[in-house]
DNA sequence: CGTTTGATTGACACGAGTCAACACCAGTGG
DNA sequence: CCACTGGTGTTGACTCGTGTCAATCAAACG
């Protein structure tokens, strides 16, 4: 394979806009092109934040971010992962101000797309900008299978769910193997995405563990037998649109 | 006022998109043709199902839908209220199956339109383009809302928002007066809605009715001060982008 | 009118939060 | 090199929000 082959099908952005249209070579390179000026964004830093004007938007190359609210009452809400080949909505600066902010979880690489190299890609790459458009639609089915996994799945079903979805998605863009991956989350950070408390994030994760459905070890979980856990969390990946 | 304009801004299609971009008339006489033949649909059936191939976007006129999903195990979550003027997503045809399904909850009035009308629209009538995407990712934004909601809120709270947001929607599409509107749900609906049993509904209604909050009178729910209740719900506007 | 669907109520069980203490690092600085 | 520190994970005790089940009531409807 070639130096450039591997650059072309190592990155994160093209590995998953694949599933999204039919790219061409000249769209791939456009979109490697996209990606020349990465840079490192420390853990837990704010890439943009709520009520601010939203300008560029962010690709993550490699890291883990998250989208986030906080409330009234201080509490925090995390709606979103962003993994690497994902980004803040590609539309998002057509609004005056943010309603959530988006941050990094781990040491993560970054890059920003301006709004006019967008607008170009979008006018001069139809298949792009399918891509894009259709990564636009499966952010919202995530929203929605969320929605659907809170208001209506127990805490560890919930959250094997979340396990699964990570699995699936992170296998799109070569970050997990057939059963493990990276999960730098904190307890407090699963717990502010599925809504409970820390704690039981915790007591969560032991049963999970005692029934053999997950295994860790550091940072690393691996997922014991995916069809259980899937079959488990009940688990569907349509709304991947894979 | 002449005919026309009152057909024109009593329109809730376009009194919606008029938050997204500055209509022209041409733009509004675009839209008002879009609407010709609209079709009365009964309460509660579906107007696209989940694993459909979805074709043609629907637009609700009048009444009100919702997008649903059900789990393995029989139960239900509905992921988003559709009002007048609200439509299932503009792109989703570009998707082969459906991730949720769309059904009315009331009976409604419902416009049917076509991939290609849409496409014609977006290529000829760019200030509804930039509406309709606008008006996409204020969807998002709600997915989000209720994400944290769900999430952080506690179900009282979590209620009082919902009725908040929804009383803020209605009335710029004329569907609310000052501080009341129809809400046509049944307790269950509306625990499938915050992800709650009907029966806790039926006490969370109660307690917010003895608050003083809230006051109901057959489907309309009025609220009493709207400040107060925006404060105990810690409701915010800005994600509606209004 | 029966019948059905939705609203209401009470009793009871259990999931999940809170609080507090403690263990276990990894990083830091003396 | 080791004590110190702050962040994270773990555990137990207790409380309370919510779910479940079941019965009853009310209202809509054919």
């Amino acid at each position: 394979m070639s130096q450039e082959n591997v650059a072309i099908f190592a990155n994160p952005l093209i590995m998953r806009l694949e599933h999204g249209a039919a790219l061409t070579d000249e769209d791939r390179a456009r979109l490697i092109a996209l990606t020349a000026n990465p840079r490192r964004v420390p853990a837990r830093t704010d890439l943009i934040h709520e009520n601010e004007k939203p300008r560029d938007i962010h690709l993550i190359i490699q890291g883990l971010a998250c989208r986030y609210k906080l409330l009234a009452d201080g509490s925090r809400a995390i709606t979103a992962f962003l993994i690497p080949g994902d980004f803040s909505h590609f539309q998002i600066p057509l609004l005056n101000a943010m309603d959530h902010s988006v941050a990094t979880v781990t040491p993560s690489v970054v890059v920003d797309i301006t709004k006019t190299e967008i607008d170009s890609l979008l006018s001069n790459n139809p298949r792009v900008a399918q891509a894009l458009t259709w990564a636009g639609l499966v952010d919202d089915a995530i929203s929605r299978e969320w929605l659907a996994s809170m208001g209506r799945r127990s805490a560890d079903r919930q959250m094997a769910h979340l396990f699964c979805e990570l699995l699936t998605r992170l296998r799109t863009v070569g970050c997990a193997t057939e059963s493990s991956f990276e999960l730098p989350l904190t307890q407090e950070e699963i717990g502010d995405t599925i809504g409970i408390s820390s704690v039981h994030v915790n007591r969560i994760l032991q049963q999970l563990r005692d029934d053999g459905l997950i295994a860790q070890r550091g940072k690393t979980l691996t997922i014991i037998d995916v069809e259980r856990l899937n079959g488990f969390a009940g688990f569907n990946a349509n709304y991947l649109h894979l």
